[in-house]
DNA sequence: AAGCCGGGGCT
DNA sequence: AGCCCAGGCTT
């Protein structure tokens, strides 16, 4: 191995033992800490999994407890995350830990790569950081500080590029170190070698750095743009109880599959793009969301704009508008259609979990 | 290979 | 306000 790569490995251990953050998932050596706390990072910043994982821990602290508890609590306690499949799979995974190999977490690369929610990622950072062995686990922070320091102009958008990174990623694990090395790079990645403006004055391994050397360090890793998103018109409902259901109001719970899934939501509809709609007014937008609600067994009339909420998927873009409405009569509304709604309090709300958006909307109402 | 899945931080 | 970040699954 050249001088390059051995240097890489020799101090960007040295670094990681007399920098590593005391994170919540590493004060104890336990591979479903581990596990979780590699599932909730994916897409998700450190900072903002603290407090989740100390709250998940605490209500489901083993793999058993997971497995046993129901889905609505483990989907709650994932609520405002993101990516709720990842709560899903992770249960189903738990199960599967659970039944065949008896609630611990199997040492053995094919067993864990076979978990739902478990791609090679998370497979390699398991058996590396819970088990110490010697597997690449290659994310967006290991190809970013790969490109810089071996200046690697491959598009890391590319599977290929992934699969060549793996390769070196495993070369550079020092012998008996794949723990704390695979967490080291992740480290730099998270604290130094940043995206936008790394701070390579800083850096253990500047001296050997052939990105910095280039003066490329701020076009590495070379990466191809994703698509814009999408943009939806939406018009939602904020139906207020009246009489027994007095200060509460009228939410539903999304399909089981596709976006959000089985998540709680003011009721609301996709404006068709068609008709030009965009610019529809005032009078207009409420007869449309009448119509709307009227086809769901809810006769409730719009009386006026409540707020405007926006909010960004990767590939889509919700533009809201919700109306207070009155409502006149409902139908037999649970599991009408399928479509299962509830009267929700601050109270109901403990139970219910909702995303970023309409969390903030209801909370806003309620407050 | 491309599209589907949330949410937040930085400039 | 607009840009960027990013694993795994499904098609």
């Amino acid at each position: 191995m050249d001088v390059q790569k051995r240097y890489f490995s020799r101090e960007l251990l040295i670094w990681y033992r007399a920098n590593r953050r005391d994170l919540p998932w590493r004060r104890h050596s336990n591979p479903y800490y581990t596990w979780v706390s590699e599932i909730m990072l994916q897409q998700t910043r450190v900072e903002t999994v603290k407090p989740y994982f100390e709250r998940f821990i605490s209500k489901f602290p083993t793999v058993e407890a997971l497995a046993d508890a129901p889905e609505e609590e483990v989907l709650k306690a994932w609520e405002g995350l993101g990516y709720y499949s990842r709560a899903r799979n992770l249960q189903t995974a738990a199960k599967e830990v659970k039944t065949q190999y008896g609630g611990q977490v199997p040492d053995d690369k094919a067993k864990v790569s076979a978990l739902k929610g478990i791609g090679p990622y998370t497979s390699g950072a398991i058996m590396s950081i819970a088990f110490n062995r010697p597997e690449p686990a290659v994310d967006g922070n290991v190809m970013r500080v790969l490109s810089r320091y071996f200046r690697l102009h491959d598009d890391i958008a590319k599977p290929a590029t992934r699969a060549h990174m793996e390769h070196l990623a495993q070369e550079l694990i020092p012998e008996g170190c794949a723990s704390d090395f695979n967490q080291a790079l992740m480290e730099l990645g998270a604290l130094v070698c940043t995206p936008k403006s790394p701070a390579c004055l800083l850096c253990p391994v500047m001296e050997h750095c052939a990105g910095r050397l280039a003066g490329e360090e701020l076009v590495l890793p070379v990466k191809t743009k994703a698509k814009p998103p999408k943009p939806e018109l939406r018009y939602a409902a904020l139906i207020e109880g009246t009489g027994e259901h007095a200060g509460k109001v009228l939410v539903r719970q999304r399909p089981a599959t596709g976006l959000l899934a089985k998540m709680w939501e003011l009721p609301h509809l996709l404006v068709p793009k068609q008709a030009g709609l965009f610019g529809m007014n005032e009078a207009e937008a409420m007869d449309v969301l009448r119509g709307g609600l009227l086809a769901e067994g809810i006769d409730a009339v719009p009386t006026a704009r409540w707020v405007d909420a926006e909010h960004t998927f990767s590939h889509i873009h919700w533009q809201m508008r919700v109306f207070r409405c009155e409502l006149r009569e409902l139908m037999e509304l649970k599991d009408k259609e399928r479509t299962v709604y509830q009267w929700t309090g601050l109270e109901e709300m403990e139970h219910l979990a909702f995303p970023n958006l309409f969390l903030r909307m209801l909370k806003d109402y309620f407050q």
